[in-house]
DNA sequence: GCAAATGTAAAACGTTCGTTTTACATATAT
DNA sequence: ATATATGTAAAACGAACGTTTTACATTTGC
């Protein structure tokens, strides 16, 4: 059974990449059979259907992508998101691409999607109660903004997007505190 | 010839409107003919092929979303911004999304997504500097970053992350400005 | 050492894709 | 009035889709 766990965690990660760079509908079962090194058949008993493919690569993207981001200044949170975007490149939150990919229509996916991003918002409500000592549920909702335009911005602008978002936030941060 | 022009527009924006709700790829030319109630042939003789009609649904709105954004203050752009969402809904940037489902394979497409995202980013660049009455680089990045956060962010949580976007341009531009 | 489990390679399933073609109807311009 | 342009409905194209199946090889537990 311990192959079972190696198979299926490559499966998942060659899905992950695979779908980040191509998308996740131009992304065929034959191309991911070939990069993932396994037949059709093993990869149907591992992953079950492309749906369900697609949400297991969601569930281990949202836990991995949680796990970076526990920290506990608003600071830190961007630089752990820099982090984040120059290891994992920068191609936008593979969240919302599926959302837009699918159009909301294939509920397993649609609740992973608003799991994590509520689990994210949360996140950073209590990053930013940290940061001040208190919860600012204004300026928390302004740094998920800024943590999401950085995502967003940083598809076509790079890591500047993030240095601007951070410099942004700091100002936020400081005027929040005095 | 002018039931060309009314041909052609109706079928960009039945399109546009198909790959906002369903997505690019998702959505079918049978499912287009039928929506833009015309026959295959009429909607090829127009269209030229998928790839020429997300072009041409790309073209027509990014016209639409700079014509929108013509003020002259930052405060104006975020206002600019929620109408733009209120009245388009809030499914994330369609370049953005085109360019995630097509991984960039497509030329046409990804110089489309290149000459709008510039076109942006320099036009806040010139609303940051009428509102202050000079350039400023640095502040015109963070308030591209809030806008894209806005756009991307209002997907899961709906105009709320607008307000928020636009309560930290103020502060920004406020500080900028003393 | 044998049976169960698990793998592979590859063909086949029916469906849907983007696109073209066939056959025919309807306006319009000279 | 007739030729040209432009439309429709619908069948057909080959390719690709997600998925299952067939036939066979390899590992593994008892």
């Amino acid at each position: 059974m311990i192959h079972d766990i190696d198979k299926t965690s490559r499966l998942i990660a060659t899905a992950e990449e695979l779908f980040d760079r191509h998308g996740y509908i131009a992304t065929g079962m034959d191309r991911l059979t070939e990069a993932a090194d396994m037949s059709s058949r093993t990869l149907y008993k591992h992953a079950g259907s492309k749906t369900q493919l697609m949400a297991a690569v969601l569930a281990h993207r949202g836990q991995r992508f949680m796990h970076r981001i526990e920290v506990e200044s608003v600071d830190a949170l961007f630089a752990a998101l820099e982090e984040w975007l120059q290891v994992e490149g920068q191609r936008g939150c593979l969240f919302l691409r599926v959302q837009g990919e699918t159009g909301g229509s294939t509920p397993e996916i649609s609740e992973a999607i608003k799991a994590h991003k509520t689990a994210f918002a949360t996140r950073v409500q209590e990053i930013v109660a940290t940061d001040l000592g208190q919860e600012n549920p204004v300026l928390a909702n302004q740094v998920l903004v800024l943590c999401e335009g950085a995502i967003h911005a940083a598809i076509y602008r790079g890591l500047d997007a993030l240095t601007a978002a951070r410099s942004a936030a700091a100002i936020l941060v400081a005027r929040a505190r005095s």
